[in-house]
DNA sequence: CGGCATCCGACTGGATACTG
DNA sequence: CAGTATCCAGTCGGATGCCG
């Protein structure tokens, strides 16, 4: 039985952030949480297309690394809500400045193909 | 002939920062080109383990995205030198950002070990 | 509703050998 | 020196089906 783990410290602090919010699903997950707390189907819907295993894999993920904190009402029918920990909220600076730079490149491309 | 192309432009800038950087060894390519010109084979050394090529092949990614500029000098033996364009070089603010998060998250982890 | 188990295909990156 | 060609292994994420 694998016990989740979080991801292995890299030499370089760059590395790690990249090992946790690389994942396919993973900043569009945090983009969400930013702006509110959210369950599972919630995030299904949102994240258009995602099946359930792969959020609930990059859910874990980032719980086990402490960017996410999951909430289980342990009621019938399920309820878990899902939140960013403080951690995971100090990520938002991270996220905007990718953004910047993100869409810099995409202005250049259009450009590009006008010229 | 497979032309080299550049990242599909994603939904969400964020996600074509990650396209972009999100290779095994890109950040760390960035890293060295930020202080200096360097030659394939410097990099080779400074990136201690790197095939030739996986190396080659980060290096076109990265020159396709407009990061990396390439400058062969058509000599023999052969000499090529690589570069940050300027929207390379605007990278290190996502960079520095990256590495003040990875910290933290770095810390945190060994604070908890400790406890 | 919110998962987990299983299976699987695609992509990425590594090892090795060879070349202009 | 700076690559390319070939082959291969590991990982990631998707599809589907089942369950409490």
């Amino acid at each position: 039985m694998p016990k989740e783990q979080a991801t292995k410290t890299l030499t370089c602090p760059v590395e790690t952030t990249l090992k946790i919010i690389g994942g396919r699903w993973k900043v569009l997950i945090i983009h969400f949480l930013l702006n509110d707390t959210m369950r599972f189907g919630e995030l299904t819907r949102s994240l258009n297309g995602i099946s359930a295993r792969t959020l609930s894999k990059q859910l874990r993920e980032l719980e086990a690394d402490g960017v996410v904190h999951r909430k289980d009402f342990g009621e019938i029918p399920p309820k878990v809500e899902y939140s960013l920990t403080p951690l995971g909220r100090s990520l938002e600076q991270v996220l905007l400045s990718m953004e910047a730079w993100g869409s810099t490149v995409e202005k250049q491309r259009t450009k590009r193909k006008s010229s």
